[in-house]
DNA sequence: CAAGTGACGTAGA
DNA sequence: GTCTACGCCACTT
């Protein structure tokens, strides 16, 4: 997988571009890349990463609509929850609080 | 080239 | 509030 501008990369590039305490959804990632429909893209994106070490990527900062973390527990849901929690992030009844840290409060 | 897959999204019951 | 069904995209084999 060397290939240089997959959709991926850019997946990659857009969520390294989140700011701390900054969370997004994956339709809207996709919708900023130009494809509101390739949420389900958007996520397999971030799959990858979660095998990957050296990746950069905060992608515990990409949830899922409404800001419900979709990734099962043992796949790292529970290290995202924990992250985002200790950049500052609230979460409300299990959901992230998109209110207060979606793209634009 | 075709089919299958997956960390989604929305709508309806 | 819960669950089901369909549609969409990009990548892999």
């Amino acid at each position: 997988m060397g290939q240089g501008d997959s959709f991926f990369e850019q997946v990659y590039e857009l969520v390294r571009g989140i700011p701390e305490g900054r969370v997004l959804t994956y339709g809207q990632v996709a919708g900023l890349l130009g494809v509101p429909q390739g949420a389900r893209a958007v996520g397999w994106a971030l799959h990858g990463l979660t095998s990957k070490r050296e990746h950069r990527v905060p992608w515990h900062r990409v949830v899922a609509a409404g800001g419900c973390i979709s990734l099962p527990a043992g796949a790292g849901g529970r290290r995202q929850r924990e992250r985002l929690r200790a950049e500052g992030v609230g979460f409300k009844r299990g959901r992230v609080d998109l209110a207060r840290h979606g793209l634009e409060p």
